[in-house]
DNA sequence: ATTGTTAATGATAATCATTATCATTAAGGT
DNA sequence: ACCTTAATGATAATGATTATCATTAACAAT
């Protein structure tokens, strides 16, 4: 059994503990979704799964990918180019939790894990300084730099 | 001559600067900017606009705004509603780069700017981190933290 | 102040991503 | 194999943003 394919087992318990029922779209979607290091868009995804599932339908790829980001399991980006896209949060690659690096020219986007020191240290205080200052319980955050990529300077 | 009017001769002198006219929709849109510390959508703008400048037309409130975010004066944000917010980067009140708490509730968004010491070093030094290994020229960031505000706990 | 040039405007249509509808299909329990 | 009902996918509807284009008005030159 692939590492993957052990991985997508747990996100199909998802399914069936929340009462939903696994269907083979779902799980073609979830298959592209634990290959790819990208954050593809609906219409990537639709044109992928496409290719082992011929007669997903788009308003499908929209259903299922809600049901995860609700569950927690996939965010949803928008890096201001009209469309959203989609990322698993835990990856079977171990590329967990990051922040991302994003070329204004050429919409590259990098993902870094390897945080250091100081960047460990800062997000919880700052976190816990603002939640008791505004009475507000934070549950995520987003933290992207823009700049150029070394393919557009 | 109120403080933001001197703001607003600010603003216009890169109208003037780039070659671009000064017209009475542009004036009507840069006042709606400095006299708000909230982030308006586009159709708020028009609405308010449409007070002061009943023949505003939509139209010319995305390309006004196009303009200011292509110059540096504007940031657009998308707070995942479907539609951008706007808001002023220089803001004559004083609130200048500041970061966000957004309620996934409400979409109540709280500015805030007194960063703590933490905050100050964070930044700079994880650029030139990033900058260096992956030769990414850096231009800014956006941070925001989500969660649910005092009023929908 | 009048005129001429041309950028700016605003009504309208077009586009594109996302959402709503609804008849049909198929998952999973019996 | 059958039943119930959630899930699907074709299609239409919506809503934000962008493109078109005839008309208007800024402003430089007179
Ligand atoms: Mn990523
Ligand atoms: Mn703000
Ligand atoms: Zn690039
Ligand atoms: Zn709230």
């Amino acid at each position: 059994m692939k590492n993957s394919d052990k991985f997508i087992s747990g996100l199909v318990k998802n399914f069936k503990d929340k009462g939903f029922r696994l269907t083979a779209p779902r799980k073609a979607i979830l298959d592209l979704l634990v290959n790819t290091n990208e954050h593809p868009s609906v219409e990537e995804i639709c044109f992928d799964v496409h290719k082992s599932y011929p007669s997903i339908g788009i308003t499908t790829v929209y259903r299922t990918l809600d049901l995860l980001v609700s569950w927690g399991l996939v965010h949803k980006f928008d890096f201001g180019e009209g469309k959203a896209r989609y990322e698993l949060i835990e990856h079977p690659k171990g590329i967990g939790h990051h922040h991302h690096l994003i070329c204004t020219s050429c919409k590259k986007i990098i993902n870094y894990t390897d945080f250091i020191d100081k960047e460990f240290n800062y997000i919880p205080k700052v976190e816990t300084r603002l939640s008791k200052k505004y009475n507000f319980k934070i549950q995520n955050h987003l933290i992207e730099f823009y700049g150029v990529c070394d393919n557009c300077m």
